[in-house]
DNA sequence: ACTCTACGTAAGTACTTTCTTACCGTTAGC
DNA sequence: GCTAACGGTAAGAAAGTACTTACGTAGAGT
């Protein structure tokens, strides 16, 4: 599994993506994420490893709490992917559109 | 479901996400694409579906064939959504970074 | 009209994902 | 040392996903 792959699996599920997006505006601990989700904490942990693995998140310990924080790294891969794609597709696209004309 | 969602969700499965390649080379028909792939036909047909649903492709009638090609529109929506957080995830990255010195 | 090719759809199955509760280890403060 | 807060992991239930085979329909050629 590539990690563009990952990455776009990782992000697929509105969970993820809601606490992604969380953290997006600054790191926060597991339990503050699960606060303003409708799941349970467990949960959430589960999800962040999946971001975690998908290199979207790192985490630290800070005392008895762990704090997750966006990784630009998983993001950076995707983007790459998709920009490399979008050129392939547009081309594809145009290429069609004239041969109607 | 946001369309955004739709898209990632739609390409995070592999086999989908062969058959969107092997479309950004050009339009093909569903039993071309079934050839190349280690799927039956119908499971590429499914997955066609799928794709369509989140304006990544369009299809067209050609005689007996049904003709498929790419919809940048899809591809486009994508995008901008990973833009936009691109830029926010830096954001706060960075912000982490010079918080640390 | 008959037949062949090309597709979509239905129904069912196997697998994967997501969630929950229960539990355990670790750190901080009294 | 006790206790409380925090969070990861295990186990199992429920739901979703990706596939298969079987079948039905529509167009093209003879």
């Amino acid at each position: 599994m590539t990690n563009a792959t990952k990455a776009l699996a990782a992000l697929a599920d509105p969970t993820r993506r809601r606490i992604f997006e969380r953290l997006a505006g600054r790191p926060r601990a597991v339990g503050e994420l699960a606060r303003g989700l409708p799941v349970s904490r467990p949960a959430v942990s589960q999800h962040l490893q999946v971001l975690k693995s998908a290199g979207l998140v790192t985490d630290r310990a800070e005392g008895t709490r762990r704090v997750y924080q966006i990784d630009p790294q998983g993001l950076g891969v995707l983007r790459a992917w998709l920009d490399r794609f979008w050129d392939r597709a547009l081309a594809a696209y145009q290429a069609e559109v004239e041969k109607e004309e």
